[in-house]
DNA sequence: GATATTTTTGCGGGGCACGCATCTTTGCGT
DNA sequence: ACGCAAAGATGCGTGCCCCGCAAAAATATC
């Protein structure tokens, strides 16, 4: 059962990670105190980080979260399809865009866009970022480990497996955002690297 | 020509690297000042800023370096070895340890490790350590794209290389510190990693 | 409705990162 | 050898961040 208490810690959560975000792609990074993200959500600056340990980690959670679905995914996926095949399916649903992103107005949507490329460069926010993939890849990796009978404490491979789609996804994001003109649809891209890891990155012929 | 300048310049920022990992991994990470830091290397607390932006990224320096000296490694091997084989030799030679490791006495040596472990489970280094990984992965998927005759802007197979190649260090390392008793020779842990990668990660039969 | 738990909030402290002005060191031309 | 220009080191001051602690408010339980 879902109590009122969960309910609203989880409201002031998403609250606080979404005002974090807006105002950091709209103004930049470190013209963000940690108390105009308080004041957006709502609840006061101490409370700011009963929730996140840091402004960067505020940013990144709703990438946390993403990546985390990716492991949960894994597991809805039917068990006899082949694990390549089941990896690419789970890491393409996370990336069907949500209601909140879909809504917005086209010309706000590029600025939006530029303020996010803005925000992505950010080195105090890579970091984060990078940590939150990492926890992701520990979920995925025991999903993995589960799949396929392989056991996370002895066999490097769980955990090579998760490590090599993280890293397929992160490369797909990287070149979809790094040539958006013309934007290359990102389902083709996650297929491709996924399928390219998949045979072995063989060296091609030159 | 390398001028005294630029000498006293390394020098002063590898003696930072040094304290800041050495004062941590014995103390613990807040229980480490800037301050300490730089008193130990023998400089103002202001030059350290100069030198690195935070204390994580000084801790993190020599991780960096390291993993840089990965990508040049690579351009190194001869132009006529494999891909692959060229990879696993240039990320083994990062692992021959240093002098300064190599002539701790033992038993502060056994308490050194337990507090790089300590050290690595710090949060607030963990996101800056994988930044660096993240750096250092650039390199290596330029060196790539020269060595393949790849197009770094148009093709993503460089960066899953780098991507892959990364990975698989990472995962070798977790696996040895985490299961150290007994410890699995590092040598034979990458290689590994990466003749699994290189072969795509088939599923294992059930 | 009264009591017990959880959460929010205000306050205060210790530290960190950095801009700016100043002083010192190094490099170089004559 | 000397002095000037460039680069680096230092001190000071500022704004912000993160967190411990204890009181107050909100929610759950009976």
């Amino acid at each position: 059962m879902t109590g009122l208490r969960e309910r609203k810690k989880a409201e002031t959560r998403a609250a606080l990670g979404w005002a974090a975000i807006h105002l950091t792609a709209e103004r930049g990074y470190d013209n963000v105190r940690v108390e105009d993200i308080a004041e957006a959500a709502g609840v006061s600056p101490r409370t700011f980080n009963n929730y996140f340990s840091s402004k960067a980690e505020a940013i990144a959670s709703r990438h946390l979260d993403r990546s985390l679905r990716t492991a949960a995914a894994l597991r809805e996926r039917p068990v006899d399809e082949p694990l390549w095949a089941a990896l690419t399916q789970a890491a393409l649903e996370q990336f069907t865009r949500g209601p909140e992103v879909e809504a917005m107005p086209s010309p706000t949507h590029a600025q939006w866009v530029a303020g996010v490329r803005t925000m992505l460069a950010e080195p105090a926010l890579q970091g984060e970022r990078l940590r939150a993939v990492a926890v992701a890849e520990a979920e995925l990796a025991a999903a993995v480990a589960e799949r396929t009978g392989t056991d996370l404490a002895t066999d490097m491979y769980p955990r090579l497996v998760a490590a090599a789609a993280s890293a397929a996804v992160a490369v797909a994001m990287q070149h979809y955002l790094d040539s958006a003109d013309p934007p290359a649809p990102i389902e083709r891209l996650i297929t491709d690297a996924f399928t390219q890891v998949a045979a072995g990155l063989p060296a091609p012929p030159r």
